[in-house]
DNA sequence: GATTCGTGGTC
DNA sequence: TGACCAAGAAT
C-alpha cells in the first residue's frame, strides 16, 4: 500500500469534520448552489445562511427571480454587501431563461458567460452542483496549496493560472471524488488553514505540510495596501442605498442630500449607483431603486 | 495587473 | 481601536 495522497488525507477529514452547511445537502438543486456561490463572493458564511433561505424561500427557480424586479432583488440582498452581485444574479437567472430554458448549465463555458459568475463560480457549480471534475480555486484552497504545498506563507491577491495547475495536480482522477476533495480543501483553509492564526496542531495534512516543516515563516514583502472604508464613495454609496432600500418608489434627491455632506462626492456616488444599474432617475429630482414601480415615461 | 465594489466581525 | 479579513467579478 502507497501512502494516501494529500486529498485522500484531507477528505477523509472532511468526511468527519465538515459544518452542516445546508447548500451542502443531497437534494439541493443547482440554482440553489449557484445562488449560494454568488452570496458567499466576500461575505461570510454566517451572514449568508439566513438570506439564502430567504432568497429561494421567495425564487426557487432562475424564472421565479427574472420574473421579479432589481429592485426586489436588491431589497433582498440586504445587507449582504456588494448589492451589485443582487443585479447580476437577476441578470443570470434572465441569461439561463433566455439561453438555457431556465435550467443552470452544466458546461463550464456555459456557466463563465453568466452575469456574475467568474472563473471561481463557474467551477464551483460545475463541481459542486454537477460533479465534475474541475480545480475551484477561492482564497481557501489558494492558501492550502500555497503552504501545505508549495510551502509558502501565502499567495497573491488573485487567483492565477498556475494557482489552478497546481490544484488540478491534486486532485483525484474519479470527478465525484475530485468534488469532494475541493470541498474539502475549501473546508480546511476556511476552518483550520485560516490566514491569522492557523490551527496547524489539528490540522490533517500537518505531517506533510510544506509550510510546518519550513518553520511557518511569515508572509513577506510590503503588506499589500489595507481597504480601508471611511469616507471612500463605498460607504457614501452604502448610505444611499440604504435610503433607497428602505424606502417604497421614489424618493426626493433632498432626502438623499441628508446622508453625505459633501455634495461632489454624494453625486459621484449617486451616479455611480445609477450606472451600475441598481438605481434610476424618477423625474427632475428623485430616485428609486431600479424597476421600483411602473416604468419611467422616457422622452 | 491594479482598482473598484459593502458590510460587519475579530483581535 | 484600527487594521485585517470574509467561498470574487468586472473593468
Amino acid at each position: 500500500m502507497s501512502e494516501p495522497t494529500f486529498a485522500t488525507l484531507v477528505s477523509r477529514w472532511y468526511e468527519e469534520n465538515a459544518r452542516d452547511l445546508p447548500w451542502r445537502g443531497p437534494d439541493v438543486s443547482p440554482w440553489a448552489i449557484l445562488v449560494s456561490e454568488v452570496m458567499l463572493q466576500q461575505t461570510p458564511v454566517v451572514r449568508v445562511l439566513p438570506a439564502w433561505e430567504a432568497w429561494l424561500a421567495r425564487w426557487p427557480e432562475p424564472a421565479a427571480l427574472a420574473a421579479d424586479s432589481p429592485a426586489e432583488a436588491i431589497r433582498m440582498w440586504g445587507r449582504l454587501g456588494y448589492p451589485r452581485r443582487a443585479v447580476r444574479l437577476r441578470d443570470c437567472a434572465l441569461a439561463i431563461v433566455e439561453r438555457h430554458g431556465g435550467q443552470v448549465p452544466d458546461r463550464l463555458d456555459q456557466l463563465l458567460a453568466l452575469p456574475g459568475v467568474g472563473t471561481y463560480t463557474a467551477r464551483a457549480v460545475a463541481a459542486f452542483a454537477y460533479g465534475q471534475r474541475h480545480p475551484v480555486v477561492d482564497t481557501n484552497v489558494r492558501r492550502v496549496v500555497c503552504r501545505a504545498i508549495a510551502g509558502e506563507p501565502d499567495a497573491g491577491p488573485a487567483t492565477r493560472p498556475a494557482d489552478l495547475v497546481a490544484t488540478e495536480e491534486l486532485l483525484p482522477v474519479e470527478p465525484a471524488a475530485a468534488a469532494l476533495a475541493s470541498a474539502a480543501f475549501m473546508e480546511l483553509g476556511a476552518v483550520v488553514c485560516v490566514a491569522r492564526s492557523p490551527r496547524c496542531g489539528v490540522c490533517p495534512v500537518e505531517s506533510v505540510c510544506a509550510w510546518r516543516a519550513s518553520g511557518r515563516e511569515a508572509p513577506a514583502g510590503p503588506t499589500r495596501r489595507p481597504q480601508r472604508y471611511a469616507g471612500t464613495d463605498r460607504q457614501v454609496r452604502g448610505l444611499l442605498l440604504g435610503v433607497l432600500r428602505e424606502a417604497t418608489g421614489p424618493v426626493p434627491h433632498q432626502r438623499l442630500d441628508q446622508v453625505w455632506a459633501d455634495d461632489v462626492q454624494r453625486s459621484r456616488a449617486l451616479a455611480g449607483l445609477v450606472r451600475d444599474g441598481l438605481v434610476e432617475p424618477v423625474g427632475e429630482s428623485s430616485f428609486r431603486l431600479v424597476g421600483d414601480g411602473p416604468p419611467v415615461p422616457v422622452g
